[in-house]
DNA sequence: TCCATTTAAGTAAACGTTTACTCAAAGGAC
DNA sequence: GTCCTTTGAGTAAACGTTTACTTAAATGGA
């Protein structure tokens, strides 16, 4: 019984429980009426026995769903990447829904053949990451507009139109950092940015700065350099930044940066956080296991993951949407205690 | 032109230009001799215009074949399945294929359910990767022998029929970690295990026992202890192990017991490397980052992701696949240097 | 008893391809 | 001119479902 690679159809069933094919559809998919109690538990039993399992390249030809939805990610190996995929299977899982993963490797021509590839009745639905902001949205715009469902996630254009964008609340990840220093007593907090053309990296430092006036502080530039996100860019500006010196924090933008930093901290003889607090802005497996032990503000990507697939389901059944553009806030982690700060 | 969600199919295509379905089909597909050059070049044409693109579904009803494989994983945080993930896609993009990736969470249930939902059309073969040594094998054996094509990774048993299984040389990455710290100097060499029912683990520490007698060493079990391959775990072991004492390297079993020690090492006011050396079997972006800088053993997840990309394509297209077991050989890394220790 | 409604099915088209088979015309050898 | 082969197609079945439509029997109410 059950075998597994055995060829089955519905047509085998139909034949032996002496019904027609669509009858046996009908049971095997619990469509009410059109059957007996008894000639149900006939065909069930049969189906049973048989190993029935549907052809799934059948069934989609007909009604046009496939239940698959390919997620585009820039590169596995970031932990983010990793924690959304992880929320979104499990939400899509429920569903039914199994899930194509594809690393772009932060090429916009590689994304574009993935989605050229994709869209034409293999998956339901794309969700698209980016790294940063990418120019080349108008190919999701106008997939968007053929109502094919697309949910893109950090990405920033002018022309998005009505585009489902999810965002990490990055300005208030900035703000965040800033009011937990200050809480701590800090008064004169450094910060490592991202990548010059980064828009994510951009609004965090905006944030930074809001958070800093907010607090009654200066902004004062000589405390603040750019990375490129590597651990390397970090040790360096770190070294710059303590030649400068007179401050007690520093505010790194991601988190290879914030280790990155904490290397050339320590090897200039300084300790954490005695002499300086470090904060990292995305709080990944590497910050959690760093010694010493550092503050980092989690970004929910697990959560985001189940916000996406709701959203995506919800494409996928043309339902209502609400907003399209969702944010989502930032969650303050400090060593193993995990709390939302806005409620 | 090139409407992406237009549906045009080949029948548009055929009265369009004056053909039959087969003629375009034939043309599309490249199959030679049945059309003219004239006739080739006008299907093209309105191909191209008309923005066409196969319907994945229908093909594969008829083919059999979907250009789609399962990854089965336990968990993609682990660094190891992010590279193999990535090696594999690289080698099956190159082929049109396209990977499922699903999460067993180290489930064997979750596991079967995945397999029994893919096998029956859905994907053209399955890989099952496994944390650890897995005792429900019947199914994969099963399917393999209803010439279902799955390759296991790391999986161990009685049981495995003629199942192709890829492995990593666990015994070679014991034995290999001994040799380097013999000959930096070091003749007392301690040991953090992995799970006491990981078979994997304990290939890996009959390769230290053998690479210690292989170098004139006596092993002496009181400087091994066991782990369960969590960074708390080793931390206390370590502890152990530095009040028992007498041993000037250690080796652990993966990165995160790597860390796991070192935190306790330098807890201790002990130095590494001139206290105490440590090496780690299986280098991650863990190893790489840690401060102060660590000896790694590469298990080239991502090489190993080519060498299964190919056997999955042999098995797809029933070509003939030499040996069922591969063993791949790790990779001896310190800092940035990488080089193959076998030829 | 008669008519209307419900129940329990069956029929057949449709989904978009691929492909085995057929076939007519053209070309070439003799 | 006849026969054989090649070329350039067309025909239609098949893949395994779903589903709109039809139908016959049973049920129920008056």
């Amino acid at each position: 019984m059950a075998k597994t690679g055995s060829r089955v159809t519905i047509k085998d069933l139909a034949s032996i429980c002496n019904v027609s094919t669509a009858t046996v559809s009908r049971v095997l998919n619990h469509i009410k009426g059109g059957y007996s109690g008894e000639t149900e538990a006939r065909i069930l039993k049969a189906a049973e026995e048989m190993g029935y399992a549907p052809n799934p390249m059948a069934r989609s030809l007909v009604t046009r769903k496939t239940s698959l939805v390919a997620v585009l990610v820039p590169d596995i190996h970031y932990y983010f990447f990793q924690e959304f995929f992880a929320g979104l299977e499990e939400h899509l899982n429920d569903y039914g829904y199994r899930l194509l993963l594809c690393n772009t490797q932060e090429d916009s021509g590689q994304e574009e053949l993935f989605i050229r590839g994709l869209c034409n009745g293999l998956v339901d639905g794309i969700i698209v990451s980016t790294l940063n902001n990418r120019e080349q949205n108008d190919l999701l715009v106008e997939l968007d507009r053929e109502h094919f469902p697309i949910i893109t996630l950090e990405r920033y254009g002018e022309d998005l139109g009505d585009l489902c964008c999810v965002q990490i609340d990055n300005f208030e990840t900035g703000r965040m950092a800033v009011d937990y220093l200050y809480s701590q007593g800090h008064r004169r907090i450094a910060f490592i940015k991202g990548r010059r053309e980064a828009k994510n990296a951009e609004i965090r430092y905006q944030g930074y700065l809001a958070g800093l006036r907010q607090n009654g502080l200066e902004p004062d530039e000589s405390i603040v350099r750019y990375g490129d996100y590597s651990f390397a860019s970090a040790t360096k500006a770190m070294e710059e930044l303590l030649e400068v010196g007179g401050f007690t924090a520093l505010i790194a933008a991601n988190d290879l940066m914030t280790l990155g930093a904490c290397k050339a901290i320590t090897k200039a003889g300084r300790r954490i956080p005695e002499d300086i607090s470090v904060l990292g802005l995305d709080r990944t497996i590497l910050t959690d296991t760093h010694e010493p032990s550092i503050v980092a503000i989690d970004f929910c990507a697990h959560e985001i993951g189940h916000t996406v697939g709701k959203c995506m389901m919800a494409m996928i059944n043309n339902q209502p949407l609400g907003e399209k553009v969702i944010r989502q806030n930032p969650i303050f982690h400090n060593g193993k205690s995990i709390r939302l700060l806005q409620e």
